[in-house]
DNA sequence: GTGATTGCAAATCTTTTGCACTAAA
DNA sequence: TTTAGTGCAAAAGATTTGCAATCAC
């Protein structure tokens, strides 16, 4: 784990066409070098806290959205209350566990939709997202 | 259209365990005797004071909550800025128009999904939700 | 009457923004 | 240097809440 070298990080956020600055290489390095995951703003900044980065709440908002800009990211929407940001930014879909606001990775060949009608006339399919919503039983 | 008496939206309510109030009569009349509705509470709201019901913005939030707590309405969640109440209640997905930011039905039985994983054990699936969105082109 | 409901204003929460300061190139 | 990026505090939006007044039963 942790294979991604420094310059890595560096190297992608320049080709991104963003300044790789202290805030920004260290949160990308808290966000892609441990695998897949989900994030809000506020996970990601008291994360950023704890490991010792010094970043303030409204960086972490800037840099998810210049991230999410670039397609290092993906937004996905399942509460109404949070923005979650995915690191996997390829096709695939979510479990959501309502109780523990927590969401899963679903792999894209793990689903099949069939049959989704044609849209509208003028209108073209940008993404199809699929949640599948969990509760404790 | 319109074919819903007067009374049968007091019924509703009283089933519902709800009061049946001048504003929760006078929003329900607006959301269910019309068809299939997506409303936010600042549309519901502006739509009741041109039809001159007065309510107000708070009472609106409260209503669309206690309606969706007693299975009258869906909340969808597709946009973290808003949140929308669906009038069908059944089972069914969306299309949503990113730059419109509107909703728009599709049929359960125009989606078919096939080999949805197992969700993890002791979680059961609350509901599963197809979100297909579009942009102009 | 009595308890539920409403309206208002204030509070809350998440997210964005303006601007002076700091850091990358 | 020059320009982009950061931090702070304030602003902005959506939604919720406390409480006195009002309404349904």
């Amino acid at each position: 784990m942790d294979a991604r070298p420094f310059t890595s990080t560096i190297a992608r956020l320049k080709t991104a066409g963003l300044r790789p600055t202290r805030q920004r290489i260290g949160l990308a390095r808290l966000l892609f070098d441990h695998g897949d995951r989900h994030v809000t703003a506020e996970m990601l900044h008291d994360e950023a806290t704890k490991a010792g980065l010094r970043v303030s709440l409204a960086t972490v908002y800037n840099t998810l959205n210049q991230f999410t800009g670039a397609g290092l990211l993906r937004e996905v929407v399942v509460d109404t209350t949070r923005s979650y940001f995915d690191t996997n930014v390829s096709g695939h879909h979510h479990f959501f566990v309502e109780q523990e606001a927590t969401l899963h990775d679903i792999p894209a060949d793990a689903v099949a939709i069939e049959r989704l009608p044609a849209p509208p006339a003028g209108l073209k399919v940008a993404r199809v997202d699929v949640v599948v919503r969990l509760t404790k039983n």
